[in-house]
DNA sequence: AGAACTTTGTGCCCGGATTCACAAGCGGGT
DNA sequence: ACCCGCTTGTGAATCCGGGCACAAAGTTCT
């Protein structure tokens, strides 16, 4: 086993769903678990799940299994959820709404530190229990509360401006929800969510289901995505 | 060039970004695209998409380009955008809320056949145009209007169930936002959004950005992705 | 007609990620 | 103290996808 090897980035991605599994284990069983169980949880194979963990470092025990308690403080370090991240969500329409109002994140890390809209007439509305602030406040607002992530909740047209806003200002991670291509610096980390983009994968599928092309023969699908 | 052949997942993913590359392209300028073009739109490598669209046949022309026009009927064609599928919310929550007055759906092929909602005291409220109705009515309304696509919106704790329904209804594709893996049978297809999962992978990148591991020696970034 | 130029379609190689399979290591029982 | 069973950690094989680079094929210009 190296010092500290590079994290693959699908590693990454499958960090957090270690995470929840291991946080929902916690609640029941705060002793070990093996890979095996852990895969389960994750919806992904066992062989991956060690690969994974091994990563980190080397926190199983041979013939035992993972210890629950430390595991999850491993990933979480690792993660960085150790600290609290201020995010900023911009862009306080129908979506902006329900992430604001979303109990998810502060239960995750996270911490919404400010809504922001261009509207002035939203301004000073209540939505849980923030107000709604102006753009123009942004830069000040990442500055003086060290926000790192933005979430960009615009309708489609602004997008690229507000990141370029949010970049400006210091942040340095995006989460998108605008179906646009973000051009930002390459140190940037931006992360897409594009809503009829996921409907139109599933579209394929159905649609490939009832009308498999004719010289095509019924060809096993592999679907195991989504879930895995 | 042989018959038909089999569309690699990744592929797939891709088809969707063309598509809207194409449709933004499709209002300017109404000629042709080569591949370095489409490239440039959907934010990836020319050879990629030359490779990409190649699956679907030969409908390029050397030297020239690809027919803006037949291109996105062809894309349209094999995601199964020609037909119109009707899709289910049910959870109508902060997030199904915003899901429902989403105006994106049926700008690319897709129309929410109804909202569904276990709580009594919502029902009959509108949401947009249509009016919550019981979960009850699922089955009714996946059958007479054969959806394919349900959209889960729900608690976490209710997923599981409003799954089982779904797929006992018919619905043979699921969209879940909620954090939990669902268990279907292997020809149901699933995807699944999950927005504390993003921001966790984005808080990974801005920990080893500000603090890479001490022995670790700070090596460059790999962030293409989401922009990629 | 032919040369020069443009852009596709694809063979080939490479790197990363998944999975297998097994040796190494730990604990419990005798 | 030793053996047996269990589970991790990881080499090795395989698979899949990305990207280069070039031949094939079309267009334009002279």
């Amino acid at each position: 086993m190296r010092t500290v090897r590079r994290i693959p980035e699908a590693t990454v991605a499958r960090l957090p769903l270690y995470h929840r599994g291991l946080v929902e284990l916690a609640k029941r069983r705060p002793v070990t678990v093996s890979s095996e169980e852990l895969a389960e949880l994750a919806g992904v194979n066992a062989a991956k799940v060690r690969k994974d963990l091994s990563y980190l470092g080397t926190y199983g025990t041979r013939g035992v299994g993972y210890d629950v308690d430390n595991l999850l403080r491993q990933i979480s370090r690792e993660l960085g959820l150790t600290q609290n991240w201020p995010v900023v969500i911009v862009g306080i329409g129908n979506l902006g709404r329900a992430l604001a109002r979303y109990g998810g994140f502060g239960a995750r890390g996270f911490r919404i530190a400010a809504l922001l809209d261009s509207d002035p007439s939203k301004r000073g509305e209540k939505v849980g229990d923030l107000a709604i602030r102006a753009t123009s406040e942004l830069a000040e607002i990442v500055r003086s509360e060290e926000v790192a992530i933005g979430i960009i909740a615009t309708p489609t047209h602004a997008a690229q401006d507000v990141a370029d806003q949010l970049v400006a200002a210091g942040v340095t991670s995006l989460l998108n929800f605008s179906p646009v291509l973000l051009s930002v610096p390459a140190d940037v980390a931006v992360r897409r969510v594009d809503l009829a983009l996921e409907l139109q994968i599933l579209s394929f599928h159905n649609h490939h289901r009832d009308a498999p092309d004719p010289i095509d023969f019924p060809v096993e699908l592999t679907m195991g995505f989504g879930a895995s």
